[in-house]
DNA sequence: ATGAGTGCAAAGACTTTGCACTATA
DNA sequence: TATAGTGCAAAGTCTTTGCACTCAT
């Protein structure tokens, strides 16, 4: 089990409230990347403009991360502190896997100065089929 | 001025309609990628559901494709025929400019083959301040 | 002529907002 | 206790759908 990081909130002078502590305990819980709607399912007791609310507040505090999907679809999970990762999304089972490769960023990096530009931040989503997918066919 | 391209649509059965035709001449005609929005201003007497079940038909037709911008929201622009390319989104001035490093794909095909990942396609976007605005700071 | 394509308006899905109430700091 | 945060419901957005009509083939 993950440690719920409500370190971020207090530090920024946010409040430390139940439903903030509820949707952080749901995000460290979450096996996989999740929506909106899954998670405000899983907290029936919290109004969903909360959850809505929450997220914006994590994903602002970088406590969450935007996972795009190929069909313009966006989930959420949880960033690693610090380290920016890519994903290998499965088209077929919808799973999403985490990888982190310095090449890649630096590929990406020497692009952006090739062309002045002033790299903020970037994406990098490979879609297809994961290896039990191709298994299981 | 660019070529509009007609012949996937009659190719693939589809019909060669006058809004279809406008839809594919705005789009050629277009400097930047542009939202549905947009887009459909710039065709008052085309109804606003059939330019997004034009885009649509020509998302999948491969005729446009999606920018994926920073915020969550949804660009499109005319695919180059078959190269696949990236952007660089200056968040200051929206503007998208594409690149394209073959450095870049041979990444990540290593990233997908090392993990067994199928892979069908991918998405980069690059997100900062383009060389323009950073002059202009 | 005939069925794909269209326009309109209604319905849906998703997200934000207004406001009175609650609870943290 | 002062005010950030919450819940609810209403209001926005954005996108899709139903249906009768039109037009490309």
């Amino acid at each position: 089990m993950s440690t719920i990081p409500t370190g971020p909130l207090e530090e920024t002078g946010y409040r430390l409230t139940a439903p903030r502590r509820a949707v952080l305990e749901a995000i460290a819980g979450a096996t996989r990347p999740f929506t909106i709607e899954e998670l405000s399912d899983r907290l029936p007791n919290i109004g969903r403009a909360t959850v809505f609310r929450t997220i914006k507040l994590l994903h602002e505090l970088d406590i969450v991360c935007r996972v795009p999907l190929e069909d313009g679809g966006i989930r959420y999970e949880r960033s690693r502190s610090g380290h920016h990762h890519h994903h290998l999304i499965c088209s077929e089972c919808g799973s999403v896997t985490e990888f982190n490769d310095p090449a890649l960023d630096e590929v990406i990096e020497q692009n952006a100065t090739t062309a002045s530009f002033e790299l903020d931040g970037h994406s990098a989503e490979l879609y297809g089929r994961c290896a039990s997918c191709q298994a299981a066919s």
